[in-house]
DNA sequence: AGCACGCCGACT
DNA sequence: GTCGGCGTGCTC
């Protein structure tokens, strides 16, 4: 029993398919848990820190490594989270390395560095080395230790390795291997008194001996004063405080009057601030609250349904410290941009330092030091981005997901392609925790899941004003041009609207999902079309700035007036995008103050801040938009929203298109409307039969979700299918199109799912790659989801064998 | 992800 | 002829 190798299995945080096992040095064995972190050295030379997933005494099939050290005794990752990272690869179709890699601040991802040394004991000569080989000596012999990457940057290339391995060969060179922890903890110099003074004659005699170094004995006494009450003093606060100088006090050290000592210190610093009740409930949110509580008792997960304003936050202040009140961790997910000052300041005045925070601006050093306290109990409230959920809980009890349909709470890349809403519902349920879903505009998904009774519904439809939804006018693109109504981009419907609006001197905004001024440029001779020289979509006209934009890569060039491909000069410009419209609404009412917010806005403008505050300050009358105009703005007399094109963005080919489409439909049409006053929404198609909004003209949003609802039933897209989205990816357009063929005959043959594509006539070029992607349509029945994506990852791993297609890269997406 | 091995084009 | 490009395969 007691001769038995101890083994463990561990997480890499790399993309391996599987678990590597290594051996444990016996003087480790008593020490190694699970969720530890461990050193090991994996391949040739590199070392990696891993977590240990499993300890047995299985021998491996191939001889197994020795782990190297072990980190730290603690386990850092707890077991439910490795159960997380377990549902996280299989749901979303990754390795756990990959959800590792997400999940574990890079501090506690150390690499090893390759150092090379100069061999003091090479008597040879340099006569056969090449020059790249000399630079590399000369180097090695002027600074005795080098890295790679220093190398690299010497001989401005990147594979350096023949060069180094002359070097090694000839023993002019040694190399080794240093582990490098990239954790580094903060330290403060602190200045002590030798003991040796606190007897005072003593220190009359060092006064004495002093005596011809004034600059000192100042310090010394500024110290005796300073550090009365403390035998011990920070080293800055010293030097500021005797307004002495370093050099002055290193003296002291070296005489052994001084001590210098360093301890470590939290880079999180002390956030004690001065303790706010929390806000008095209205007694709508105190309804709210009750129902919440009354789901909790037979759900889950409940979606707060609250307009903008209605107060979701002091609800969830009252939640939070219902969970706190148990002895339960808290975590607040926030989309990364609605992390602001505000929120966070809010909470921490009621939590004070139970507070944590974690997002992408914090650096990896504090990101290790908020990992550790999560660890140790000592914040019970995380507010933080998607990321947020990796962190490691001990008795996670509430989730809140706010903002829960934004979707920055879906990772696009890299791998795990995560939704932070789904995800953190899944690990609410390995704690048996609760979770909260706010919003105004729900996805979809949760909207049906609280339809079909699966999450709880709390509506919060008052706003403290009170607010009705808005009135819905659909304008006729197509009548109003067989009549010669329109007014360049306007129907005579939206024109007399605006009018009607800015009489009553109240606002407006125009929506329209595309910026610049025009879609594109084609020769009137020729047919031309201006495309982008890397991706083979077109350019967009900018007047302002009077050039062709790719709106994919940035590509630009300036705008000519001649065809590049005939001698014409005719050219004609098709298509709208928001600096036109701009254009044509200030003329169409040349007393109005029209502004503009888009992306371009932002930068040749003044900014997105100043935009907004003159829109709020009612020195605008008309914005034009794309949806910008939709993050996190409340405009309180905005009677009027006009959506531009409609048919761009209800008529869009793929399911996420359309969600987005639809998403931001509600939300524009949710800026119309005031306090006591019903806004109203001008929806301009040329075909309005086929506008989903069409069927809710007049009505409310309940109906606008059911319509979409119904849609999605009829055409099995989420919540009522299982999306896998695959994307290949190759340099040469052939091998896409094969590995596609391939994918798409070889899934359809297994039969497990529907399989869109590669029908779909779209191939994407970004930077020299060609892509593709092909949607596998599985049911919502978890076993035959699961059927799907086995068969799937085999189709896949088959396709890495196939010889003409098998570099083609390939990315998995899940949905939802 | 790295790193080694191996097979084809532009240089001495 | 070789150097060096990157396509391919493996790492306990």
């Amino acid at each position: 029993m007691s001769s038995q190798i101890t083994y463990v299995d561990v997480i890499l945080p790399l993309a391996l398919p599987q678990a590597y096992t290594y051996a444990v040095p016996i003087d480790l064995v008593p020490f190694v848990k699970i969720g530890q972190r461990v050193i090991v050295q994996f391949g040739k030379n590199r070392f990696y820190s891993a977590i240990i997933k499993n300890i047995n005494h299985k021998k491996p099939a191939v001889d197994a490594k020795l782990i190297e050290t072990i980190a730290e005794e603690e386990a850092i990752v707890t077991e439910t989270q490795l159960k997380f990272w377990k549902w996280m690869s299989e749901y979303y179709m990754c390795t756990e390395g990959e959800v590792m890699n997400a999940a574990l601040p890079s501090g506690l991802k150390l690499s090893s560095e390759t150092k090379i040394r100069y061999n003091e004991n090479y008597e040879g000569d340099f006569d056969t080395l090449n020059e790249e080989e000399f630079l590399i000596v000369q180097a090695l012999r002027a600074q005795q230790e080098i890295k790679i990457p220093q190398v690299q940057d010497l001989l401005k290339k990147k594979n350096v390795y023949p060069s180094l391995k002359t070097l090694f060969n000839l023993s002019i060179a040694v190399s080794s291997e240093e582990v490098v922890e990239k954790f580094k903890p903060r330290t403060v110099t602190y200045i002590k008194l030798n003991e040796k003074y606190e007897d005072d004659e003593e220190l009359e005699k060092i006064y004495a001996e002093l005596g011809r170094a004034p600059k000192q004995v100042e310090l010394l006494l500024a110290f005796s004063q300073l550090g009365k009450k403390s035998k011990f003093i920070r080293k800055n606060e010293l030097l500021a405080l005797s307004k002495s100088t370093a050099a002055v006090l290193a003296a002291l050290v070296k005489r052994n009057v001084f001590t210098e000592f360093k301890m470590e210190v939290s880079r999180l610093g002390n956030l004690q601030t001065a303790e706010l009740d929390s806000p008095e409930l209205s007694a709508e949110q105190k309804t709210a609250l009750a129902e919440i509580n009354q789901h909790f008792e037979t759900k889950n997960v409940v979606l707060l349904h609250g307009v903008t304003g209605s107060g979701k936050t002091n609800i969830y202040i009252e939640n939070i410290k219902e969970a706190i009140a148990e002895g339960k961790q808290v975590l607040y997910l926030l989309p990364e941009i609605a992390l602001t000052a505000q929120i966070i300041n809010r909470l921490r005045k009621i939590f004070n330092t139970q507070v944590g925070i974690y997002h992408s601006k914090f650096n990896q050093n504090e990101r290790v030091e908020i990992w550790n306290k999560v660890l140790h109990g000592e914040y019970k409230i995380l507010i933080g981005a998607r990321s947020g959920l990796f962190l490691p809980f001990k008795n996670l009890g509430l989730v809140i997901v706010d903002e829960e349909h934004d979707n920055s709470m879906k990772q696009a890349d890299p791998a795990p392609r995560y939704n932070g809403r789904d995800s953190s519902i899944v690990l609410a349920t390995l704690f048996n925790a609760k979770v909260i879903l706010g919003t105004a505009t729900p996805s979809v998904e949760t909207y049906y899941n609280t339809e079909r009774g699966k999450f709880g519904l709390v509506k919060l439809d008052k706003r403290y004003g009170g607010i009705e939804m808005p009135e819905f006018v659909i304008a006729n693109i197509k009548d109003d041009t067989k009549w010669q109504r329109m007014q360049g981009s306007f129907t005579s419907t939206l024109v007399n609207e605006v009018s009607q609006a800015l009489s009553k001197k109240e606002q407006v905004i125009l929506f329209l999902n595309r910026r610049g001024f025009a879609n594109y440029q084609v020769c009137k001779t020729c047919s031309y079309v201006y495309k982008c020289k890397n991706c083979d979509v077109s350019l967009t006209y900018h007047k302002f700035s009077h050039q062709l934009k790719c709106h994919y890569c940035g590509y630009f060039e300036k705008m000519i007036d001649k065809c590049k491909s005939c001698v014409a000069i005719d050219l004609d410009i098709v298509g709208m995008g928001t600096e036109k419209i701009e254009d044509e609404i200030a003329e169409l009412f040349p007393t109005a103050k029209v502004s503009r917010l888009d992306y371009d806005a932002l930068k040749t403008k003044h900014g997105h801040a100043k935009v907004i505050s003159e829109f709020e300050n009612r020195e605008v009358d008309i914005l034009v938009g794309t949806q910008m105009v939709t993050k996190g703005l409340d405009f309180d007399h905005v009677s009027l929203v006009g959506i531009i094109n409609a048919d761009q963005l209800i008529h869009h080919p793929g399911f996420r298109s359309h969600e987005r489409a639809f998403q931001l439909m509600m939300q524009v049409a949710g800026r119309a409307g005031r306090k006591n006053k019903k806004g109203r929404v001008v929806l301009q198609t040329s075909d309005p039969a086929h506008t989903v909004i069409y069927n809710v003209m007049n009505s409310d949003f309940k109906r606008m979700y059911e319509t979409e609802i119904g849609m999605r039933r009829q055409f099995q897209y989420p919540p009522f299918a299982r999306v896998i989205e695959v994307k290949l990816k190759h340099t040469k357009v052939q091998n896409i199109e094969q590995a596609s063929l391939y994918l798409a005959n070889e899934m359809r043959k297994t039969n497990t799912g529907k399989v869109l594509g590669p029908a779909i006539p779209f191939v994407s070029k970004i930077n020299n790659y060609y892509i593709r992607e092909i949607l596998i349509k599985s049911t919502v029945d978890s076993k035959k989801l699961l059927q799907t994506k086995h068969a799937l990852q085999q189709v896949l791993d088959k396709m890495k064998t196939l010889p003409d297609i098998k570099s083609v890269s390939v990315s998995v997406d899940v949905d939802p």
